[in-house]
This record gives structure tokens, sequence and C-alpha cells, in this order.
DNA sequence: GCTGAAACAAGTAGTGT
DNA sequence: ACACTACTTGTTTCAGC
């Protein structure tokens, strides 16, 4: 299949600099024991092939006041309307994700609004309004036990788990 | 209710770094025509009232191997088991994020698989084993449509939605 | 609470192996 | 593909307003 090739100091840069994207590539470049322009080359070519795309800063959603998270599952009318409630749930910005799933549902978003009434209105007066959507089911995050991301382990590999 | 409090600067910084964590300080400072140190004391205080916890770089999943994403709902056999599930979903490295939630479910995963014979094989051998699960519901996404970060035009203000 | 300059550290580019 | 050096740029701290 010989789609990406990983070696240990790609998957040590990422494992670096994924914890914390301001890290100095100079520190990296002593932990390695690698010259500090690898580093920087390294990192270059791993954002050309499109592994890393960019370093955000994580904004606690909490502490700037949205305090309720929620999935959202909305059934379509119609199969055909997909298209179209995107468009409609890309204009609502506290819709922060939006997938086309299998299963019970057509689609599936994440919203975070500043609390439960938010959310109901948000719902009722700006989901349900939009045409093509036959109805909505909520899993409201009571808390959110951990959060974390992909591993890195089988980089490099090249995997067999069966 | 006085919570958190954010002047033009800590939200036009917050804007700019949250997209771009390497962003140097002293562009920053130029834009907003402020001086150098100022953007470093801001953002120190931004961390330490925990607006901002770290800087991430962001690693495409689809890249490195994981080409199946799914949200998962788990029913449990009694409410009860709720804590012990949790503990054990957690030894599992490719379910990225789980939450308590409300509605048909207890608890709500997300999973990022190789395939979807990967992601099969985690839900029958690994998750459907632990102690507590009555069973799962996959809503597998074909497609992400957008993913953002939560809105900060609310900031400062102080809100009123109704 | 903010600025500005000075000391320090890191990022970048070019050259050579 | 990598390391070394020289150069440019950013970060951090602190005295002073």
């Amino acid at each position: 299949m010989s789609m990406n090739h990983f070696d240990y100091i790609d998957q040590q840069i990422l494992l670096q600099i994924r914890e914390d994207a301001r890290k100095p590539f100079s520190q990296i470049a002593e932990n390695l024991k690698i010259s500090n322009s690898l580093v920087h080359q390294r990192i270059k070519k791993l954002k050309q092939r499109g592994v890393i795309k960019k370093a955000e800063f994580v904004v606690d959603e909490k502490q700037i006041g949205f305090k309720t998270k929620s999935y959202v599952g909305i059934r379509l009318r119609e199969a055909r309307y997909a298209k179209q409630v995107v468009d409609g749930l890309k204009e609502i910005p506290e819709i922060l994700e939006c997938n086309y799933v299998s299963g019970h549902y057509a689609i599936f978003i994440l919203i975070f609004a500043f609390d439960n009434h938010h959310l109901r209105k948000i719902l009722y007066e700006q989901v349900h309004q939009i045409d093509g959507v036959a109805g909505t089911d909520s899993f409201i995050c009571f808390d959110t036990n951990f959060r974390r991301q992909v591993s890195l382990n089988s980089l490099g590999k090249n995997i067999s788990y069966d």
C-alpha cells in the first residue's frame, strides 16, 4: 500500500510538537541529538505532506461562557436534502462540527451553547427552521471524561491488527 | 454573574494565536499597535486564568492511516456501571473522546480506526467485553463537512440571547 | 497597566561533507 | 540526507513612565 512513511525522527518530532506547538525546535533537536536544522527540515516536509496542518492554541470553551456541549443527530425529511441542510448548519456559529453519518441519523453535529436554554433556542429557532430537517435528537454532555489526540504508535510500522 | 472579563486586546490576541499558535508575538503586537511585551503579559494571564490551555499541532488522522471516524453511543446494563466502563474505555487508545450524555445512551465516544474492519474489532473485542456494557450503536462518519473552533464574538459583551 | 531597550534565545538560510 | 556556521528574528525581563 506504500502510503506515507515515517521514521523514528518524524515520529518523535510529532510526539513533541503535538503536545506543545511552541516548543523550540532547538530543544527538540537537543532531545533527539540531531541538528537544529534537521528538525526544521522535517517539520517543513511533514507540513508539505499534509501530516500536520496548523498549530492552534486550545481555548477552554467553558471559560468563555459555553457551558453546554451537546451532540445532536439530525433526521431529514428526505435524503436528498442533505446538502442544503449542511449549508444551513454552516451558518450557525455554535455548531462546531458537522458530519454525514451512517445509522439512525443523516447528519451528526456538535454544538456549544451558553446553557441549555440557549441550546434549545438554537435547535428550535434555527436548526428546525432549515428546510429539509425533519427532527433532531440531542445528546447533551454532562461531562467529558477524557479527550486526547490520535495515537502515533502505529507510525512507520505498518500495521497488522488482526 | 461577573465571570471572566475580556477586553478588545484579549479578544484580538486570542483570535490571532488560536489560528496560528506559532505566530510571533511581535507580529501580533504590530497588528494591534501595542508593545511587544504587552502581548506577552496578556497571554501569560490568559494562561493563568485557564482560558488557553496549550498550543497543539493538529495532525491529520487520515494521513497517518486512520481512515474510519465514528461516534458510538454506549448503553449500559445498569446505570451504576458508568464509572468502571469509562475506566475500561480509557485503556483503548483509538477512543479519542468520552462523554457522559443525556438521552438514549449513557456514554458517547469518538473512535478513530484504520478502517471499518478495525472499528468492528475494537467494538466487538474490546468495548463489548467491558463489564457493564450492554450494547453500542455506531454512527460512522462518511464525511466531515466542517469543523471549527468556538466563536469569540461574545467575549466581553455579556450576553443576552433571548 | 503599559512601554522601550537590552540581554538572551531561537529560527532560518547557505555551505560543505 | 544531514551538520555547522553566520545571520536574522523573536522572546523575555526589567527599569521607568
